[in-house]
DNA sequence: CGCCATTTGTACGTATGTATT
DNA sequence: CAATACATACGTACAAATGGC
């Protein structure tokens, strides 16, 4: 019945000085026409500028900080930030480990937005990889194989590094770096699960190799038929924890943002540390 | 040659009191397995459990407060966000309206992005659709209808119910927060661009009833297209206004994130306000 | 209705650590 | 090393909003 959305009226009728000030900080920018890495105005001179104390900019700085609209660096001052994804990988991975029971679902929604991006851009990504890009790819997987069980930290940066430049000759930066954020809520939240078996090595490695050998080959549904192959094993687990915990609920069709399940809400809770 | 990443490592010498105190408020959500709406201790408890003044303990709840971890009621509280992508949606409006003369490269990006996603789920999406959904699709755009010219705001609610509707089904929370998230920083930044025709609202209402048809019909093939008219029109504007503001580079394969182009940098800019 | 307790918002002052020059 | 500029952190006080009495 009410199409508007449900949420954003908050503190609609007084913005609150610290928003204020975080979006004159902004205008600041973005009049300014500033790019990232710009110095921004010192805190004393935004407090003159704005007629606003010291804590109000300080809290609003960090508010943009965590945007990744600007970044400070201590005792050098404020600047203009990357415009990255970071707040966006902060907070699924939080929503991630918020919820360690229906965990598994947050993680295979994860998994299915990134096969998603793949598999919907395959013709697109074969049409564009250059013969440079595919041996940039081999020489990965080869880095992989290297790396092995020894170095679980470089195989996953190995990994992480396949997709990136599978997506990167796209030219389409936010796929890029949305591809890339989910990933790495990925490897945040997956360490922290319980029934999730290892990572097969091996596979993962053959995974790769016959996505590369795809592409080489300009067959496109071999190149989907591989990446959902990559993804099965990761989704079939998930799956399987999740039936095997009993937080399944096929046909939720919830309204994606409240949670229905009502447990006991804890009026006072206890110590925080 | 190295294949980590790039950023991530600003602070990571030492924590910043502030970041310490919001991962013990994060750790203090999981630990106790709290839920959106539930309280938090207020910022004089947080400030003895955590022996911080409350300087930091404001920055640190801000900091979250951005990411939709917590959620500050003036006077009434703190207490745990809803977790959703209200982050991701100011960060990417910013992106899109600080570079404007690159601006129509974000936008089609957008575009891309949310076309992406709803064909790439085109079978799956039919697959689920219920007759009461398509009913409520139909009268989403009876309502679109109706508003017409006259009310643009109630027009845009009714878009952006209707792409929530058709995501929705499927139960993936995350693809459809997703989704209307780029919905949202594509309301946020377009209207602020030059040289886009006004969108036509005929032709909208028109996309949306030949959606809605093809989805009641099964024939995925036709929801696809059917979909891709209705971008092709805004992807089309977009491609024109870039090419002829000679902002347009094909070929651009860019690391994704730093920007090639620089111009001078301002060592200390002009008045803020 | 006013009053009051609680809680967050804003302001100011001061001291300390850090990086640059 | 000293001087400077900046960010960090703490403490206190008051203002404003909310909810219950």
């Amino acid at each position: 019945m009410n199409p508007s959305r449900p949420q954003e009226f908050r503190t609609a009728v007084r913005p609150s000085l610290r928003q204020e000030v975080a979006e004159a900080i902004k205008s600041y920018i973005l009049d300014n026409r500033l790019k990232p890495g710009d110095p921004l105005p010192s805190e004393a001179e935004l407090c003159t500028a704005l007629g606003a104390s010291r804590s109000s900019i300080r809290e609003a700085v960090k508010t943009l900080a965590v945007l990744d609209i600007v970044e400070v660096r201590r005792g050098h001052g404020t600047y203009v930030g990357r415009l990255g994804l970071s707040a966006l990988v902060e907070g699924l991975a939080f929503r991630g480990l918020l919820s360690p029971k229906d965990d598994f679902r947050v993680l295979a929604e994860l998994i299915e937005v990134r096969e998603l991006i793949e598999c919907g851009l395959a013709e697109r990504i074969l049409a564009t990889l250059a013969p440079e890009d595919l041996d940039a790819l081999d020489g990965l997987v080869d880095e992989m194989d290297l790396r092995g069980a020894h170095d679980g930290e470089g195989f996953a940066a190995c990994d992480r590094a396949f997709h990136e430049r599978l997506m990167e000759p796209l030219g389409n930066r936010l796929v890029s770096q949305l591809s890339l954020a989910f990933w790495d809520v990925y490897a945040i939240v997956a360490p922290h699960l319980q029934g999730l078996t290892a990572e097969d090595e091996a596979g993962t490695i053959a995974d790769h190799r016959a996505i590369v050998r795809a592409a080489r080959e300009g067959d496109a549904q071999g190149f989907v038929r591989a990446l959902a192959g990559h993804y099965a094993p990761v989704r079939r687990r998930l799956a399987d924890a999740r039936t095997a915990t009993g937080a399944a609920d096929a046909t939720d069709s919830g309204t994606a943002d409240t949670d229905p399940a009502g447990a006991e809400v804890p009026e006072k809770a206890a110590s925080i540390a």
